[in-house]
DNA sequence: TTAAATGCAAACTATTTGCACGTAA
DNA sequence: TTACGTGCAAATAGTTTGCATTTAA
């Protein structure tokens, strides 16, 4: 799914997970194909509701639940006590900021070079993720 | 900081740090240093009561907000919503069931063979660390 | 037409805060 | 002795739930 679908493709991507296109299901994940900030639903909220209201807070909750259900969005839980969300559910890993909070993708090539087989014996490891924490390009000052 | 230390050694921790030593935060400290497996606020206050009532929810995450203050204890967000503590403060990995939740301590060599130096122009990283998940002993049947 | 989604408000959970009282140093 | 910690209860923040109403298909 690529950040400049259109509307039609993001419907047809929604009907073919077999979800029902709302106004606010259709916002919810509209919005977050467009940004790349991992919001909030506080932000996502806002966001949605910016020109005129259309989605209350239960709505983004529940749309965030199905979308995630069906594996068109992931949770990304790094620090605070905030979930966010994200639209990118191919394998990636994340760059916070450790001034800001930012956060940003980073290529799962970037960090590839190692074997999960040979991690331990007891443990039987399916996938990983690697987050770094740094200072963004807004933060180096 | 051993998971062996006596009570003696945990003190002069503490007190290396400028804390006080109250019961009640000798008592956290302890707790989380013999165990081993992240316990969020709830186990910790379970386990430390356990025998006879010493402290106060309040007071264990008083307890946690100081040690973590002066790096005695970190914070350990992995999944749901809940926050765990690990009195392991050297660098590590972190490997996470996904069938019963349990979180096992990875060395840091495990992974270690990314350089940050060369991740981005932006970006100006400074530290990472790796989340790998799977199943654990138990949970392979 | 009707099963499913919305919106509101109330409920719940994890955590924080204010303040009178107690205690480590 | 006294600055600091404790414990209770109330406040907050994020999220979930129940239910009457609305709506996509």
């Amino acid at each position: 799914m690529l950040k400049s679908s259109s509307a039609n493709e993001i419907r047809d991507v929604m009907k073919h997970e077999g979800l029902r296109i709302t106004p606010q299901r259709f916002a919810v994940y509209a919005n977050l194909l467009r940004r790349d900030d991992h919001p909030t639903v506080e932000q996502i909220l806002e966001d949605v509701n910016a020109e005129l209201p259309i989605a209350s807070k239960a709505s983004v909750y529940s749309a965030l639940t199905i979308l995630r259900e069906v594996n068109l969005v992931r949770e990304v839980l790094l620090d605070e006590g905030v979930t966010r969300y994200d639209a990118n559910v191919n394998p990636h890993h994340h760059f916070v900021c450790r001034d800001c909070g930012a956060i940003h993708d980073l290529a799962w090539q970037t960090f590839s070079c190692f074997n999960l087989e040979e991690l331990s014996d007891d443990l039987q490891a399916e996938s990983y993720e690697v987050t770094v924490k740094g200072l963004c390009k807004t933060c180096q000052d």
